[in-house]
DNA sequence: AAATTGATCAACCGCATGTTA
DNA sequence: GTAACATGCGGTTGATCAATT
């Protein structure tokens, strides 16, 4: 693959933005939208590389985005959520609407992983192979293939739905948050395409890119058209699902999503 | 008051992956 | 099947500010 040529040799401008450089992002992305990151600059007349822009938009100046410190809830969240997924931020941050990974990260390494870990430094991601410590999305592939289908709950009441599959992204948004931050509340299956999931053994390949995508809004800030009666998402903003056929069934998915949410810790999984 | 240190966070970088032609 | 391009992610850096000496 070759990469995309790099855009500061074209003289463009990096470091902090100006409210000037803000403003004429925000009102270009509230007209026209923004098709392609990459021309978005040259068309807005902004003298960054789209690159820069779509971090700007995304982890600043974003509609939806929430301000101020993290609450306990919040902190509570990523933790439990660090201890699953390991440093999946973007997963972590679809957990917190309204908070980025970025901000999610930057958190997590200037308080939470002292509290976690008072006497390591930070758990080096480069190490952590060696760590011989395994996220449930590391472990969860070869180990959760083993949990017996005769536990779904599929099976017991066919016709139980944790929530009706044209259920809106934002109502999607906010429970996810409930549930995230009660880490019991009943899981709902993340505006997940009817249909579109048909085995469990296909679910435990499901990468933590799934709850990032499953359950958040999109880059304006607005929540992804979930409702499938509505038809396909722009191409612009990319549909999650619709280069990566999925087979798996929402009962599935919301099976293990339970499992896994509920779970006081790994070890607790393993033993299922 | 000045210098130093530490904390915070916005922004950048490189890579992986997805999409298109 | 492959090259070119677009996007997203996680790690890292550097500027800024506050606290401490």
């Amino acid at each position: 693959m070759v990469r995309a040529p790099c855009c500061e040799k074209m003289g463009l401008k990096k470091g902090p933005w100006t409210p000037e450089e803000d403003e004429i992002l925000v009102s270009y992305i509230r007209s026209y939208g923004h098709g392609n990151w990459r021309a978005l600059p040259k068309q807005a007349g902004l003298l960054r590389c789209g690159k820069s822009c779509r971090l700007r938009w995304i982890n600043y100046l974003r509609p939806d985005i929430k301000r101020g410190n993290f609450t306990k809830e919040e902190e509570e969240t990523i933790i439990k959520w660090h201890e699953m997924l390991g440093n999946r931020w973007s997963a972590i941050a679809a957990m917190l609407p309204g908070r980025t990974d970025n901000e999610i990260k930057n958190v997590w390494h200037t308080h939470l992983k002292k509290r976690v870990n008072p006497n390591q430094s930070a758990q080096n991601p480069k190490r952590k192979a060696q760590s011989g410590v395994k996220t449930v999305m590391e472990v969860g592939p070869t180990k959760l293939q083993a949990i017996p289908l005769a536990a779904h709950p599929k099976l017991e009441n066919p016709s139980q739905d944790l929530v009706s599959p044209s259920q809106s992204c934002s109502e999607i948004s906010s429970s996810a948050a409930t549930n995230a931050s009660t880490m019991t509340g009943e899981i709902n299956d993340a505006g997940i395409k009817e249909g579109c999931m048909q085995s469990s053994e296909e679910l435990l390949k499901i990468d933590a890119s799934f709850w990032s995508e499953a359950l958040s809004i999109d880059d304006c800030g607005m929540p992804m058209d979930c409702n499938m009666s509505a038809g396909p998402p722009p191409t612009s903003l990319g549909d999650p699902f619709s280069s990566s056929p999925s087979n798996f069934d929402n009962d599935d998915i919301n099976f293990w999503l339970k499992v896994i949410m509920e779970a006081e810790d790994f070890q607790e999984l393993l033993e299922i």
